[in-house]
DNA sequence: ATGGTAGAAACTCTA
């Protein structure tokens, strides 16, 4: 079993990429983030003729999650239930025995700004749900954008980076807050390179110059860690032309 | 330069 996330930044302008993404890795499962386009406008007919059935949490411009698999998943939870969010960014379905979970947390702005604010309450509530699916799916994979930076590795230069969104103390404990629950970090799971990024600005060249953060992550409850296989940060679509400012996290299960 | 690029959509917001 593969599974796959990636934050396409409007999927309709990433649709080539994609579906090149879908063939060379052919994963049973991907997960978008950032599809900024509404139900109506979803290319559900091409991914059909790539070979997926599609599950989609949209809105018009903005946030916006899918699920990807190459049978019908069932189990369908838009949202994180009881919080009251217009915004889309949580899309759950249970796939050949397993809770997957797209998700796209907010990206926060600034520390102190209100956006900032909304982040942490987003993630209080994502993780008193979490604790709920975790009981009663203990076979759980959550994926997506999580907009931070667990530790100053994931980190291109941590002493320019300290303090800021993405790397800041209360994102964080936030997230360790979700990963205390038992969740493993499926990229840490193994030895990788030095210098393993998922996000790279538009601006300034960071790609071409390395400068980028590990913000994407597979979380992996404990029977599903135990199976991992192995997990890789595909950074071939930043290479191409007009690419998503995120690449495509991998993850392989026995 | 309180910067810069990209996307969607509308002439601004979000990231």
């Amino acid at each position: 079993m593969k599974l796959a996330t990636w934050n396409v930044n409007s999927l309709r302008v990433r649709l080539p990429h994609l579906l090149d993404v879908l063939a060379r890795h052919a994963p049973d499962v991907a997960c978008l983030q950032e599809t900024k386009c509404e139900d109506a406008t979803f290319p559900t007919a091409e991914l059909a003729a790539a070979g997926y059935h599609a599950l989609h949490h949209g809105q018009r411009t903005y946030n916006g999650v899918a699920i990807l698999t190459r049978e019908p998943a069932v189990e369908v939870c838009r949202g994180i239930p009881g919080f009251i969010d217009e915004q889309s960014r949580v899309l759950a379905a249970d796939y050949r025995g397993i809770r997957v979970v797209s998700i796209y947390v907010p990206n926060g702005q600034a520390p102190g700004s209100d956006k900032f604010a909304y982040k942490l309450r987003w993630f209080q509530a994502l993780q008193g749900w979490l604790r709920q699916e975790l009981a009663s799916s203990p076979r759980l994979a959550v994926m997506g954008d999580y907009n931070v930076a667990p530790e100053d590795r994931d980190v291109h230069d941590p002493a320019m980076w300290e303090g800021k969104v993405h790397v800041s103390a209360p994102e964080r404990a936030a997230l360790a807050g979700v990963m205390g629950l038992g969740l493993r970090d499926a990229f840490r799971l193994f030895d990788q390179p030095e210098g393993s990024y998922s996000w790279w600005d538009y601006r300034l060249n960071a790609f071409r110059r390395k400068m980028g953060l590990r913000i994407d992550h597979v979380l992996l409850s404990p029977a599903l860690a135990a199976e991992c296989r192995a997990c890789t940060i595909d950074v071939e679509p930043r290479r191409l032309e007009r690419p998503s400012d995120h690449a495509p996290v991998i993850c392989e299960l026995a």
